[in-house]
DNA sequence: ATGACTGGTTGGACCAGA
């Protein structure tokens, strides 16, 4: 099974690039974010059309998840993560698909750093290690997929010295990744290179793409459960240099039959 | 080295992104 996540900046704005890439890579189950579109705006129908089971979370202008699951309707299992009332964001989905817990999350940016921003940043990745927690303690196989807007570690940015007072890059960031780490999860893309720079997202300013300056803020983090049957993980990186494309290349893990 | 790109909203420049 191949899961994927794919910030799309732009459902709409993007769709034929979307479908495109659907048709090229053929995901079993395709996490998206930025839709930037209201529910009642999602393109449902060329979604289906490509063969593809939806659900989404809207939201006018900004932000936005859905999960698409080939051939079969997503189950949905929660939107929206607890411990905030005020936070009407559209920033997490949840569903069963192929006996796979599968979540489609979009961090906050959290620019500027500090300020209002970078708080409700800090807070929103603590209620995602609370809600991470509470599916480690079920013990099913889990894949929380999406734009985590965190850069973990130097070897996931360019030029590391450029980033070090940004919101991807702050210390108190890279500590809430680190701690879901600690609490069980596993970082698919990183275990699959260990070594090497794997970059999933580059600018449109100065030819970023063309310079390979690049970030790894896209991640795929398995539970314990899961991570025993990942079989290979990549970004798909060519569509990131057509015509017209989201700033995001798609990251995408292979999962064994369970 | 904080860049002059992008979508969305709207019918202009803004906002937000990262």
């Amino acid at each position: 099974m191949r899961i994927a996540t794919y910030n799309v900046n732009g459902v709409n704005g993007r769709l034929a690039n979307l479908l495109e890439w659907l048709g090229d890579t053929r995901p079993d189950v395709a996490c998206l974010q930025e839709l930037k579109a209201p529910a009642e705006r999602f393109p449902e129908g060329p979604i289906r059309e490509a063969g593809y089971g939806a659900i989404w979370h809207g939201q006018k202008s900004w932000n936005g998840v859905a999960i698409l699951a080939r051939g079969c309707e997503p189950i949905e299992t929660r939107r929206g993560l607890a411990g905030d009332p005020q936070d009407v964001q559209s920033r997490y989905i949840e569903a069963a698909v192929g006996g796979v817990i599968v979540a489609s999350l979009y961090a906050p940016n959290g620019n500027p750093q500090p300020g209002p921003k970078f708080g409700f940043k800090l807070n929103w990745l603590e209620r995602l290690r609370r809600h991470g927690q509470a599916l480690l303690a079920t013990g099913q196989p889990v894949v929380l997929a999406g734009d985590f807007n965190i850069i973990p570690t130097d070897l996931d940015v360019y030029v590391p010295e450029r980033w070090r007072d940004d919101a991807l890059f702050h210390p108190r960031v890279r500590e809430a990744y680190a701690q879901m780490l600690d609490d069980g999860w596993v970082d698919a893309l990183r275990t699959r290179y260990p070594d090497q720079r794997v970059y999933t997202f580059w600018k449109y300013l100065r030819n970023a793409y063309q310079r390979d300056a690049g970030l790894r803020i896209d991640h795929l983090l398995l539970s314990p459960s899961l991570a025993p049957r990942l079989r290979d993980a990549g970004v798909d990186r060519e569509h990131r240099g057509r015509p017209h494309a989201s700033d995001h290349g798609a990251v995408w893990i292979e999962i064994a039959d369970g």
